[in-house]
DNA sequence: TTGACGTATTCCGTTATGGGTATACGATAG
DNA sequence: CTATCGTATACCCATAACGGAATACGTCAA
């Protein structure tokens, strides 16, 4: 096996810092390709293949309008990630990451004793 | 260029459910690679392998301890997707799906009306 | 000192990425 | 109907992931 598909949930996805800008752009509002073209300095085609990639996890949604296609942001996905954030928001506080630090000194003093 | 390093970023690190599995592991406690072999059902190698990309991002720390390693969750570079996640949080509470969902049908009735 | 244990590293094969470039395709203007 | 615009797809290349298997390495027990 290799690594696992972009296209295989929002964390692989959402890996990819191009993407991630995308979806920053689109969260401001609706933006057809060329758009995001001119505002990431990208080729199209790359810009279209990372919307496809987008499109297969339902990050975002098309919208046909004439000769363009409308690109819609749709953060749905995204809350898998945060889920499992969650857990760990207690962690990076900073009296939490104080106390981490003292303990890990202890510890290291500890293991200095045990020599 | 190919895909970005997994151990580009947390993002990437973490992209991998395997990676995932192991910090929920030692974010209960800091455990030795064995411990964390038997509870992954793992080969060994592919353990040590998958810890080694997570101490390259800085999301665990180890130390040694006889002959074992003692690796301990660091989640602070977790905060960096949080972080990133937050501005989409608004976007995904229930009354704001509904509301999209109703935004979504106007958008595509007012497409057909002109047909 | 030797052997066993706990862990890391190396090599292999398969798979797919992301950028570049060329091209195909649908819609609209003339 | 044809040319052009906006976008998607196809193809190539270099890179590296992940799992499997073998093996190297450091520590401790006897």
């Amino acid at each position: 096996m290799a690594r696992a598909a972009t296209t295989a949930d929002a964390f692989n996805a959402v890996a990819e810092p191009r993407r991630r800008q995308i979806l920053d752009l689109l969260a401001q509002r609706e933006r057809p390709v060329n758009d995001l073209v001119e505002l990431l300095g990208l080729a199209q085609p790359q810009v279209s293949k990372h919307l496809r990639v987008l499109r297969e996890v339902d990050l975002v949604h098309v919208r046909d309008e004439g000769r363009q296609r409308m690109y819609r942001i749709n953060p749905g996905p995204l809350r898998d990630i945060h889920d499992w954030l969650r857990k760990y928001e207690q962690f990076w506080t900073e009296r939490f990451d104080l106390m981490d630090t003292v303990l890990q000194e202890l510890i290291e003093e500890d293991a200095d004793d045990h020599d």
